[in-house]
This record gives structure tokens, sequence and C-alpha cells, in this order.
RNA sequence: GCGUCUGUAGCUCAGCUGGAUAGAGCAUCUGCCUUCUAAGCAGAGGGUCGCGCGUUCGAAUCGCGCCAGGCGUACCA
């Protein structure tokens, strides 16, 4: 609730816009009163091209006023104490919807009851467009996350990339990019192979053979020893009449891959539909390889001269473009890298028209960022319009301790996630932490409907919203006494508002109201530094705000213009929730 | 060793584009349901912001150096 920000401007990069969020109103106002007090000779030796920052926050106190703008930074260029400062600027502010008090370096500003009013009519009119399309540079993003081998079940990692990535693509486009989705399948590798075989193995178990996965250290390697292929080796069998004991050994190697392949990517799609995570498009590494474009980069990269040959191999020269060492780009036994398909791939991103491409990845890939920017620009891209967002990894909680990942028996699969807590609690909890910490995913409080859950404290919110809603237009529930309220005057409210009413519980909604108008620079903010964490604290922190209005004050009344004005107030706060709630891709319940 | 992320209340984490007494949730304690969902609210206690030096009128925030932990450091993917 005292959750304090701080906004920057450097003044002379200021731009005017035509709807401005409350901040930047404010900062304005100053920044005006700045220009006016400097032209008549009230800021000692500032001058009209001098360079500042302001800041304006919200006071803790709220003695201070609803924003406070610091001008002390002048002092260094005024050459005077900052409460002179504050005072000379004052004198030039209209003070038309606020007035103002000076404290120290300090110009506390309180906003006058028109201005509540004018937030809550916004978000009436606008609805689900409340807090779209504020971007000012739109641009074409191609969003790559999960991109998980399709060589068996997601693990609790692939949740976090999955949760975190579609909500940023639902933030970035609510905030008016062109956001691209893109999976992509790494489905040409050895690992394949690995597949292939282990099917084989679990076929041959089916049949009854004593066959069993290596246990020596090296060959063990070779095989994914999990029992997922179980069913798989079921279907291949239900689908092969023909396979038994005797012939098992003869189905081609390929054959096997394949249907593997297909069968672990039916999967891996349907929990990622499942999990309301949506890709426009799973781009085919074996796909890549098959256009040429893999060998084509090689080529390109050899004529501008970034390649050359050493024990066997090619290798490209990355540090030529800051990498701490070159690459190997061709093995010796003429196979390509993992890293040479990366390359023809992010080109490839570039030649489809993207402005930009955000990639998601988890942080044991660190050491390929240097390695991939340097190929972009080795073939002439621009690598700052190449992002990576590399993401911490996922522990599990388990009756308090930490369970490691890896540990092949501790294997704990997105799937036994999602049906243990819920698609819900699932993506939030994937998506509320920073992505620069490690994710304690504790599966006991996750499952709790209780106010330890973050996730339910906000649902609940919506709920009980929508309860006060369905109840101001039904009867009574005893001796059904008449509706509070008919429909018509319901929607009159929604859609015909007369928000002079809303002075009626200024004083009481204050803070409410306040915070609902946060959620424009929440977006932007959100959008512009690639985290939806805030997104779910700021959700938090109205979901509070609400909890607290609704104990403290009554909706449904007898002063009917109060009803109307507070009923208003639970549209726009449903309305908020809802938009907030979607872009996370969490439900918002209407009952609970 | 090098790179990178992290170190803030008992626990999990915000704040870190420098600014008014360091915040939230959970946990602990105290109150609040004959009134719209108590899955809620109000209040209390609880902190050498890992350590040191520096820059600044001002540092949790910026710089440098340490300490501790995670991840990476492949002709694997």
């Amino acid at each position: 609730m005292l959750m304090s920000f701080v906004y920057s401007i450097i003044c002379l990069n200021v731009k005017k816009r035509t709807r401005l969020m409350l901040k930047d109103f404010f900062l304005n106002e100053v920044q005006n009163g700045i220009k006016e007090a400097i032209a008549v000779n009230k800021l000692g030796s500032m001058g009209l091209n001098d360079e500042y920052t302001l800041v304006i926050e919200k006071p803790k106190n709220p003695d201070f006023g609803d924003f406070a703008v610091n001008v002390s930074s002048l002092a260094r260029l005024a050459k005077i104490a900052p409460p002179m400062i504050a005072n000379a600027i004052v004198e030039f502010l209209p003070q038309t919807t606020y007035t103002v008090s000076v404290v120290g370096g300090f110009i506390n500003f309180k906003i006058k009851d028109e201005i509540l009013a004018d937030i809550v009519a916004e978000i009436l009119e606008k609805g689900v467009n409340y807090g779209k399309n504020q971007v000012k540079n739109k641009e074409k993003i191609l969003l790559e996350y999960v991109s998980a081998n399709p060589t068996g079940p997601f693990h609790i990692g692939h949740g976090r990339w999955a949760a975190m990535g579609s909500a940023l693509a639902n933030l970035l486009r609510f905030y008016g990019h062109d956001v691209f989705e893109e999976f992509y399948i790494n489905d040409a590798g050895s690992q394949i192979q690995k597949l292939g075989n282990s099917l084989r193995i679990r076929i041959q178990q089916e049949l009854g053979l004593k066959v069993d996965f290596p246990t020596d250290e090296i060959e063990r390697k070779n095989y994914y020893p999990g029992e997922y292929l179980i069913p798989t080796a079921k279907n291949y069998l239900a689908s092969h009449q023909g396979v038994n004991k005797d012939n098992v050994e003869g189905i081609p190697l390929d054959e096997l891959c394949e249907f593997a392949k297909a069968e672990m990517e039916a999967k891996q799609q349907a929990l990622l539909k499942d999990f309301r995570v949506h890709f426009d498009k799973f781009y085919s590494e074996l796909d890549l390889h098959k256009s040429g474009k893999v060998e084509n980069g090689v080529k390109k990269l050899t004529e501008q001269g970034y390649i050359y040959e050493q024990d066997g191999a090619m290798w490209f020269k990355s540090t030529v473009f800051g990498d701490d060492q070159d690459r190997v780009i061709k093995k010796a036994d003429g196979s390509n890298t993992y890293l040479t398909a990366d390359i023809a791939y992010h080109a490839d991103k570039f030649d489809r028209g993207f402005d930009r491409l955000i990639d998601i990845w988890g942080a044991d890939h660190h050491g390929y960022i240097a390695r991939v920017k340097a190929s972009l620009e080795a073939l002439g891209y621009d690598s700052d319009k190449f992002e990576v967002l590399l993401g911490q990894l996922v522990n599990l909680v388990v009756d308090g301790n930490e369970v490691r990942m890896g540990k092949r028996k501790n294997m704990v699969t997105l799937d036994d996630l999602i049906e243990e807590v819920g698609i819900d609690a699932t993506r939030y909890w994937m998506c509320m932490r920073n992505i620069d910490v490690t994710l304690d995913f504790d599966i006991e409080l996750a499952k709790r409907s209780t106010d330890e859950n973050p996730v339910f404290y906000v649902q609940y919110a919506h709920a009980r919203v929508c309860s006060i809603l369905r109840n101001a237009v039904s009867n009574g529930k005893l001796n059904n006494e008449p509706a509070p309220m008919t429909e018509t005057e319901l929607k009159e409210i929604e859609n015909n508002f007369d928000k002079s009413l809303i002075s009626k519980t200024a004083d009481s909604a204050k803070a409410l109201i306040m915070k609902l108008e946060e959620f424009k620079s929440v977006i932007a903010l959100s959008a512009e530094n690639r985290t939806v964490y805030t997104i779910c604290r700021y959700v938090q922190e109205l979901a509070q705000e609400f909890h607290s209005f609704y104990n403290a004050n009554r909706v449904i009344g007898e002063d009917k213009d109060l009803m109307k004005a507070r009923l208003a107030l639970m549209i726009a706060i449903k309305t908020v929730l809802k938009n907030a709630l979607d872009i996370l891709a969490v439900s918002a319940p209407e009952k609970m």
C-alpha cells in the first residue's frame, strides 16, 4: 500500500503527449513552472538550456499530498537553496485541478476530486481497452520461448518459460506491439537418435524381451530411461501389428525416431494449449537444415572471412565481436554444431521482417548470448535488436525442502505440477518472480486456497466485486425485497456514467482510484522492461486496496447517488483486474 | 581462474535509471462477522539492506575490492 514509485525524466527530452498519465501531468506542470521562473530570473543562475532530472514519487505519508516532485536536484544549477527553488516554481503553477504545498525541496501536490472522477470515467469508457496501445514506437517482435527438445515431457523449468513467455507476449501485444510467438523445435540433433534407441528398448520390453538400458557410465548417455516412452511403445505396437520379438531389431532407427518424435511433439503441444500458451509457429530445426539456410549461413560467414580451419574443424571467429573464444561451427566429423543452426535460425528471423527478436533462455545457456550476437553482427544484422531474457531456474519446494531437479527419481513434469496445483496457480506462481531470481515453487503453498496464496487473494477480489454487481440488481434474499437497482440503471452506469457523482465517494475511495490509475504506467513500465512479475505485484496491490475499501464501506445502500458512484468504482475495479489477469492468462472468476 | 545472476525482517521476495522515517506477503501476537463472499479487514512486534572503501548535499540503489551461494565456462543439445 505504501509502495512509492519514482519516475524521472530528463527534461530536455520531454515529449508532449495528448493523454497524460497523472505522473507525467505533474512533471509537465513543474517543468513549465521552471521555464517560467527562469524566464523572469527567479531561479538563480539556472538557464533554459540546463539539463536536469526531475523525480516524481508518491509520498508515503499522505499528509504530504498525492504526488511529490523533488526539486533539490536543481540546487547545483541554480545555486540557491532547495526550498527557495520550490517556492519560486510554485508561483507559476496554475493549480487548477490540484493544490500545492512546499516542504523542504519538495513540491507536494494534492489532487481535486475531478481528477478522480476522470480516472473512473475513462476506465468505464474504455473497458477492455483501458491501458492498451500506449506504445510509441510500435515494433514487429518475434518472441521465442520454451523451445524444448521433442524428446520427452516438459519439466517444471519449461513451465516457467511457458507461463512467462506467454504472459510477456500478451503484455507486449496489450501495450501495442505486433508480437509473433515461436517455438523452435530441436528435432535435428543426436538426441533424436537417443530417443529412437530408447523407444526400441521400450518396445522390446513390451514384447517380453529381457532388455534393459545400459548401466555403463558412457553407454547410458545414449538413452532416455524415463518411463514416459512406455505408452509410446504400446502405441507403436498397436499401430504396427506385424512387429514381434524376432523382427524388432530390424525396424529402421529413423522410423522409431520419427514415431517417438511425433508423439512427443503432439504431447508437448497439447499441454501448451491446455496451459493457455499459444504459438504462432513451431519452427522445426530439421526444416531449417532442409531449406539450405544453415549451409548458406556458413557460406556467408566464410565469404565475410570469419571462418577458419583448425584441427580438422571449421571455426567461427566470434572473438572479433567480443566473444571469449572462437566457436566450432563444423566438427571434424563434418557435422554441424548446435550453434550453426542457431545462427541460421536467428538470421532467418530477421529475414522474415521482424524489427526485434526477444528470446527467453534458461540461465544455463548464458554462454550462448555472445556467440549468437557475434554471428548476427558478422552477418550484418543489428545485434542490439536481439534481446535475450535470461531466466534463473526453478526449485521445487516440498515440505519446506528444496527438491533438486535432474535427479531422475525426483523428476517432476509440468503435467504433474499442473494436475497437482491447477493451471491458474501454476501460471501465477511461475510469473510472480523476477526472471533474475531462482524461483522457489512451493507446491503446498500454491495448492492452498487461502490468503497464503496470492493468486486466490486476487481472484477472490474479482469474485467479490462481481458478487456486489450481481446483488445490486437482484431481489433481497429473505423476504424478496425489490432489487436496489434495475439492470437498466446498472447499464447506464457502465455506458453513460455521470462522473460528477464520484465526489460522493472521493474521500473513501481515493487510494483505490489512485491505484487504478497506476495501471497504465504499470503496463508501460512492465512492457518496456519486459517484466511480468510487476503485473502480479500490481494486481495484488489493487486487490488489497479493494478488500480494504470493501471492509470500510458499503456499496449497496440507501443513498442512490452514492451507490451509483461506488458501483461505477466496482465496474472500474473489475475491468482493471480482468485486463491484468487476462495478460497473465489467469482466470478471473465471477464466483468462488 | 573467467563470465553471469543472487545476497534486504524468522521465511519468500519488492525497492536497486540515487532522494522525505527501508516496504509487501506469509509466519507470530491483538482486535473485527445480526449488514454486499471472514478465501476478508484493522493494528502490533520484527532489519548492522553480505562486508569494506570510494563518488555525492544525499547510497539498499552508482564505482572498486572482498566474502558466500546458483548457473555457465564442449568439436552436447
